[in-house]
DNA sequence: TAGTGGTCTAGACCACGGG
DNA sequence: CCGTGGTCTAGACCACTAG
């Protein structure tokens, strides 16, 4: 693990360990640079990952405070945001699970990739159905799948199973009414409110190897997106 | 501006001129080194600037490329995206405009706020609406404001106008069916579906001065965001 | 005006990818 | 193995905030 990642950790801890909330000071940052025995520059680094993760904010001339959104029962839009409190009872029903070709939409946006999976999977927080998942994998990239492990959490799957490292994604949000189709597996009424995401993802180096297309239920889905405009 | 900002525009400017396309590679970091007579760490600065906009990726041991995100046609949900192509024909009607005590609410958010503006307004994409909005904004940190700025873009005024700078924000997002009364401002039908985004703008010190509901027209809206879970 | 974060440098060495 | 990006250092100097 690199160093600038050890000392992220290290001030999540401290702040977790003097209970610090919203708007409170951290030490300065020569005083981290003692404390860790790093350079200001790593200091930095994992500052800026702490940023990015909305952990905390700098202010010029005056300090380093923690930024902690009230995000509780909420999605995060990206699964990296710093206090995951979202690790709730998850499970997932497999709908669909098939070795096929992908279709033309999908190769489109899959470039060169015509051989796939395509899964169909419902995921409930409790009992409650929250979101409708429609994947496609790039067999090139993602040579096998299978039931079972579809039945689980597949990210994990690619990143422990194949060191297949998630790289960046484009997220297209839209608002639209929902099928008949959605609704029965949603446990809603057709031409209810839905929010559908369709995600590209791409792996390390920079090839797309899933497109995705989720279908919110809008009863049970609070999504949280942070941003920090900043960097370094 | 800074030495990082200069050479990420540069790149951008490289990109355009040499008409470069998804995927396609960039100069060595190296190269850039010698190109803009900057240290390395100045143009990884202006990397990951880049980088957090969408507008490139990094492979280890291969190089740097150019990611170009389809997003026409796209509201960005973050205004810092790198293309912003969606600076089209935008329009913006008040519908309502007053100096008022702020709601319990929104105090408990703008902490620390008692008075402050109420806006509300309508953005028309062409003739279009897309949006309709409900600002609050902290007297404490915008002392003022008036009707005819409001008719414009407000977070321009702020920057320009009182040198305010928007740090971060935290944006939540909710699907649910809109009212009567958003039915008739959008030119939809009470009961259509919406997506509610609830915004907390935060300035340069990290105090919020904006608290914000904006509804979409679920006709007109299709959003774009961009990740990259990197950084420096 | 002191203190704190921000920018920038020059250079050493590491880690990964592809030939 | 070479080339490329990634990490890290030590230190100089700038820019902003706050007392």
């Amino acid at each position: 693990m690199k160093k600038y990642q050890i000392v992220a950790k290290k001030i999540i801890a401290y702040i977790a360990e003097n209970h610090l909330q919203q708007g409170d000071k951290l030490p300065k940052i020569t005083e981290m640079v003692e404390q860790f025995d790093v350079s200001k520059a790593t200091i930095l680094q994992a500052l800026t990952l702490l940023n990015q993760q909305g952990i905390i904010y700098k202010v010029q001339g005056s300090g380093i405070f923690v930024r902690m959104p009230a995000m509780k029962d909420c999605i995060p839009l990206y699964s990296n945001s710093g206090f995951s409190s979202y690790i709730n009872d998850i499970k997932v029903k497999v709908i669909e699970f098939k070795e096929t070709t992908l279709p033309d939409s999908v190769q489109k946006i899959l470039k060169g990739s015509t051989e796939g999976y395509k899964v169909v999977r419902v995921h409930y927080n409790g009992d409650k159905p929250y979101v409708l998942e429609e994947s496609y994998y790039s067999k090139k990239i993602v040579p096998f799948l299978s039931e079972e492990i579809v039945k689980g959490p597949i990210f994990e799957y690619l990143r422990e199973g194949l060191g297949l490292q998630l790289r960046f994604s484009d997220k297209y949000l839209e608002i639209r009414k929902i099928t008949a189709e959605e609704a029965r597996l949603l446990e809603l009424n057709p031409g209810d409110p839905g929010l559908q995401v369709s995600d590209i993802y791409y792996c390390d180096n920079g090839i797309p190897f899933d497109c995705s297309k989720l279908v919110y239920n809008y009863q049970n889905s609070k999504i949280y997106a942070e941003s920090s405009d900043e960097l370094i």
